[in-house]
DNA sequence: AAAAAGTTATAACATCATATTATATATCTA
DNA sequence: TAGATATATAATATGATGTTATAACTTTTT
């Protein structure tokens, strides 16, 4: 007759009786019934094979085998309510870690703005973000160490879901330049200007400088960088100007830099990757139509493009 | 349909698919049917509200939700194990906790020997021992603060249940002593010399020097201390003479004491005492019986009596 | 593409845990 | 000791958890 496996049920019915001194009491605490907790607690006392309580004057007291065993029991109850909650906060997303690789200006940029608003409403989603560059960012969505990547110019990859967007592209310079005069800005206005520019094996620059052929300009390169976003702070210091993401552009206006539209369109190539294999979990689905969600004002929409 | 409680043997089978990849092993790893296991994710997928394995290639391997919460539910196993474990180990007597309260002489002298020899074969048991004056002593019973406590001469209370021992005493005094030439040693025979004796108002002072007096020879006070233990220390030193508890005579020996058996027959009256109210674990039952017979060799039986 | 092998889901049913109500028994209070 | 209160036991209902049999689905092999 030493029973059977232990049963949490007995364990919550020991604990009810031992902070309410008295069966029936814990009974009610419970919504069962008093006879219901007799029995839990005579299953237990045969299961652990020493007796649970002490009477004394009317109330039960734990006995001190029951004590050293105590604050375990509590922790398993505990835990067990734990799981149940964040059970509940992952299907309302409230819950989880999502693990983002991203390239390094929009760990700067765009992503602290779009994670915050993120985040805001979700206080138990916590989240890893790596920026690195994006040959990395493609390893570490191959071998799944993260669930959602961004980066440029993603030319696919079996193991790799992605989707491009079309980013539009400006011309910025700092305040009250010249520039700021014009509307749009085109090859034939900057052919003067010192241009600050992405790296040369980049399809981004590729496009830029056939746009520059196409208008017959020459291209007066100045720096070679790989982020937008440095090639920014380069132009708030007047270094010279620069194509950029808009993306990247609206950031800066608070540090002195001003932009128009470039013309001919040469959109700028953001790439969204996910581990094809692997089931994101919800709260990573919606953080990602969250994220495309916070591009949309600057994506070239076919509007735009005709 | 979003159902009833989370149960226990849910997350069991949760645990053993996701660590063996298919609900056909895990069931044979837990000893039961394929559909049983079957049924028991079905449940739980129902309870949680999201899916908990992705198949891939034949692997089931656990959504990225599950692995969430995969660690707190390790944890609620790994204590549910562990309690039943412990709850082995209290029937073996193997585990719990003991709190004693002792006169500080006997935490340093006979208790440490006794606590060792009883820890020796119980892994899992601790105790917590505090040192302090018998009035002390008595105030941690009836709070029951303690479970068991040593003191000497203790009167009685009703709080507190007390069992009186009768300790054999014995003259002790340097190696080498002329005393050493004697068989046992009477009031006569230490007339001359100076006494390191217990309190004036303790009990066994008192008897004592009754015995003094019923020999009509003079009690040759030189110090008067709470402790045996220190009174050997004094004696070793060679400042006097004393008539102490043999339990505290042996232990010097080493240290250079000797002793001979005291006539008239002077006991020295010590209490085991516990809370009245307080059912005491098993192990504390244990460990005071222990402790009874640890004193045997030294009672003073009724065949010595006469 | 079909067959074979292996895995998982569903159905029908047995058994045990856990609840119920009714009632006897024990314990406390006056 | 009587009355009030608390607990245990009995009879029974229901849900959880198991079984076997079998259908449905996947993956591998031919």
């Amino acid at each position: 007759m030493r029973s059977q496996r232990l049963r949490l049920r007995q364990l919550e019915a020991l604990i009810a009786v031992a902070d309410h001194g008295s069966i029936t009491n814990a009974a009610a605490e419970m919504g069962i019934s008093q006879p219901a907790v007799s029995r839990l607690l005579s299953d237990l006392t045969d299961r652990l094979g020493f007796s649970l309580f002490d009477r004394r004057k009317g109330q039960l007291l734990p006995s001190q085998e029951v004590r050293f065993l105590q604050p375990d029991i509590r922790r398993v109850l505990e835990l067990m309510r734990q799981i149940s909650d964040v059970s509940e906060d992952i299907n309302k997303r409230r819950a989880g870690h999502i693990r983002i690789a991203c390239l390094p200006g929009f760990a700067t940029s765009h992503l602290p703005d779009v994670v915050a608003s993120f985040l805001e409403r979700r206080p138990g989603v916590s989240m890893t973000i790596e920026p690195d560059r994006p040959e990395r960012i493609l390893e570490w969505m191959i071998g799944e160490q993260y669930d959602f990547g961004v980066t440029d110019g993603f030319a696919g990859h079996p193991a790799i879901d992605s989707s491009n967007l079309q980013i539009r592209t400006v011309c910025v310079f700092p305040k009250g330049h010249r520039l700021a005069a014009r509307k749009t800005i085109t090859p034939a206005d900057i052919g003067a200007e010192e241009i600050i520019h992405s790296r040369r094996d980049s399809e981004f620059f590729e496009r830029l400088h056939d746009a520059f052929q196409a208008a017959n300009v020459e291209f007066n390169s100045l720096v070679e960088i790989r982020q937008f976003t440095a090639a920014c702070e380069l132009v708030c210091k007047g270094a010279g100007i620069a194509v950029v993401s808009e993306l990247d552009a609206v950031k800066y206006v608070s540090q002195g830099l001003d932009y128009r539209p470039f013309r001919p369109l040469v959109p700028h190539t953001l790439s969204l990757v996910r581990p094809i294999t692997q089931q994101p979990s919800m709260v990573t689905l919606e953080f990602m139509e969250h994220f495309a969600n916070s591009l949309r004002p600057f994506q070239l929409d076919s509007a735009m493009r005709r």
